[in-house]
RNA sequence: GGAGAGUUGGCUGAGUGGUCGAAAGCGCCUCCCUGCUAAGGAGGUAACUGGGCAACUGGUUCGAGGGUUCGAAUCCCUCACUCUCCGCCA
């Protein structure tokens, strides 16, 4: 959400901002709509405040067994009046937020203006990306089986069987090593969540759509951002422990509604995926920083797997409505021929704070946080990009040297 | 599933109809004292929001939502959550 007085003093500055990712926030039913509300308020507080003077001489003439029924008389009046005004307020006042709720967060000034996701900008490449093998992974694997997994739970989704099972396990646990390694603190959490969980991230009340829901109130989480971040809802953060940097995998649900044809074969888009995901809560000074931190924390894990890829940035246009920062972390997928996004890693700057209501004392003043997050990495992804850039084209997986400990053999054998 | 207790400021915790946004303690801030540290002394310190350049000032908020009342942290109803005991259970 963002801050309404921003609308109220910079309101041309924001509008354009928000143009160039391509929102128009209009002019008119916001200061319409905020306009009635202050003088509505006004008019109600008057009330109030006479009626709370009224009150307490009730109080005292009470006390000293004076006639009360004229104050009442009045403050009866003034009720009858408060109460039609007092909806009316609250009716403008419910109307305001949801506005307020549907408008994205403003992208940084470092943000490369652009309309769509083609004019997003790569920023580096690194690795030496393979254009001979064109198997994809279920090509390679039958452990791989997303039949059986139809006629457990329907399309988009998959069964993982032995080894594949097991190296999936294998890169959770790498990935989790790794973020414990650089300063995150692992957390176990519920993969569910209510929908105070899912306004403060920004999912709600606007992408419902994208979520499963599984009674009146739970949603299955789409990303561990969602549980990582409201751990710290309504909550007053102490300014020497931030940053806080905290981590934790998860299943991830997603109804990939709107998504019909798109990457219909394999692991690449399903309604279930593993990931680790990483979040940081920090002081708004230091966010930058710390998105450049976290970023370099999700390419280690590719670095340190081996595996082709490439940073990009997100242009103004392709930004996350909750962003103001993203850049998007691209695996090479030798059976696409192209970079597949693996992470993103965004910076919320207060966007997510406010609607959290996360705060620190910073100088005897409260001030929201600044949320970063990205995922270090997206499990399902790392997988296939694994077995797809490391196949040796016969009948094995080269498993990278980092990852043996865990997976425990130097090979993956397929087929 | 059954029975009971609870939810108050950054934290702990008093407060059963007006003088309560709320005792006390902790924490935090300012100042004083001290060679340093530790300890000690004085004062300040809830959030949100409206108005004002500011000093200041109006309003709302004691889990949420309704109700009773001139007036509710306090009484009534509904809901959510937490805890304890019993039952069941991985």
């Amino acid at each position: 959400m963002l801050d309404t007085k921003l609308l109220r003093e910079n309101f041309d500055s924001t509008k354009e901002a928000l143009l160039k990712r391509g929102f128009h926030l209009e002019k008119n039913v916001f200061q319409s709509l905020d306009g009635n509300r202050k003088s509505l308020q006004v008019e109600v507080e008057s009330l109030q405040s006479a009626r709370n003077k009224l009150s307490s001489e009730f109080g005292e003439k009470k006390k000293s067994g004076e006639s009360t029924d004229h104050l009442k008389k009045q403050v009866d009046e003034i009720n009858l009046s408060l109460k039609t005004k007092e909806e009316e307020l609250n009716k403008l006042s419910l109307e305001l937020n949801d506005f307020l709720m549907g408008i994205p967060n403003i992208p940084d000034e470092s943000v490369p203006v652009g309309k769509d996701e083609n004019e997003n900008v790569v920023i580096e490449q690194f690795g030496e990306i393979l254009t001979s093998n064109k198997l994809d992974h279920l090509e390679i694997s039958e452990e791989i089986d997303t039949e059986m997994a139809a006629k457990l739970a329907g399309s988009r989704f998959a069964v993982l069987k032995g080894d594949m099972a097991k190296l999936q396990r294998a890169l959770i646990s790498f990935m989790l090593d790794n973020a414990i390694k650089n300063g995150y603190q692992e957390y176990y959490v519920p993969f569910m969540a209510n929908e105070d969980s899912l306004i403060g991230t920004g999912q709600l009340p606007k992408f419902e759509e994208d979520l499963f829901r599984t009674s009146e109130k739970l949603f299955l989480i789409p990303t561990a951002e969602v549980p990582l971040t409201n751990i710290f809802r309504n909550e007053f953060i102490d300014h020497k422990d931030l940053p806080i940097k905290v981590t934790s995998h998860t299943p991830c649900f997603r109804s990939e509604a709107g998504s019909y044809g798109k990457d219909t074969r394999g692991l690449i888009r399903q309604h279930q995926f593993e990931k680790i995901e990483l979040v940081q809560i920090t002081n708004p000074d230091e966010s930058m920083a710390c998105l450049d931190s976290l970023l370099s924390n999700a390419c280690e894990v590719l670095d340190l797997l081996d595996l082709p890829y490439q940073i990009i940035e997100l242009c103004s246009g392709d930004l996350g409505f909750s962003s103001c920062k993203t850049f998007d972390i691209e695996v090479w997928m030798p059976s696409q021929n192209k970079y597949r996004e693996i992470s993103s890693c965004s910076n919320f700057s207060d966007f997510q704070a406010r609607r959290a209501n996360i705060k620190f004392k910073n100088d005897g003043k409260n001030q929201f946080v600044h949320t970063i997050n990205g995922s270090g990495l997206a499990v399902g992804r790392t997988l296939i990009a694994l077995i797809e850039n490391n196949y040796d084209g016969k009948n094995k997986v080269v498993i990278p040297k980092s990852l043996v400990p865990y997976f425990g053999s130097e090979f993956l054998l397929v087929n």
